[in-house]
DNA sequence: TCCGCTACTCGGTGATACTGTATAGCGGTA
DNA sequence: TACCGCTATACAGTATCACCGAGTAGCGGA
């Protein structure tokens, strides 16, 4: 699949809080899973700026942990004001997404 | 619904070229087409933008013609080349959207 | 000692939708 | 006549976002 890079505006950030609400991980495994997910073009300075953006807006909460295996890692959680984001970016894509497939199907 | 400005990022073009692949129209019908389609605050400037650069691109016919009701038309037609253009987009709206979708329902 | 994998940071780029303003044709109305 | 509202397009400037590229750094194995 060729570049996806601008289909990815305003979807990849909401991506990325929804894995972050479903665990708590670090960059440079969200951009792993990313990858398995299809996403396969996305690398990490793309997910840190993300992640950095989501600190500086407040959305997640922040540990560091050694690794074992590198530098140490920066585990995100989502805090309650990241939950809310969440829930409203699944909203805003239901709403986008069923309202283009409308269009795909010629329903106008 | 808020802003989906961003979530619109590289899928209004295609919206605009499925429009005008459907049947040959303009630029004001084409605002208010997607206002109805529920893409409420899309204005005339975003989509005269798009057809510009659509044009530049060399993906559509245009025709100008009068009015009757204001000043002339200008009638835009899909080519081969926007054909090939809006298969293109509809094959990658597929795959970004049922990677997210699959996300959403938790399946990693 | 070097390489490769892991792990994060940051300045700069390009694409896109949006804002605001300007121009202009047409009909109705006060 | 003057004005307003609707139709219709163009264009310069802005904000946001994903991406690129280079840099820093820890760790283990060849």
């Amino acid at each position: 699949m060729d570049d996806l890079t601008e289909m990815l505006k305003g979807t990849l950030e909401g991506c990325v809080l929804e894995i972050i609400g479903s665990e708590e991980t670090y960059g440079y495994a969200i951009t792993r899973q990313l990858n398995e997910l299809g996403f396969a073009d996305v690398v990490e300075g793309t997910v840190y700026t993300i992640l950095l953006r989501l600190e500086r807006n407040k959305l997640v909460q922040v540990t560091k942990r050694p690794s074992g295996v590198g530098p140490p890692r920066k585990f995100y959680a989502l805090n309650e004001a990241g939950r809310e984001e969440l829930a409203k970016f699944w909203a805003k894509w239901q709403y986008v997404s069923s309202r283009i497939d409308r269009l795909k199907e010629g329903g106008r």
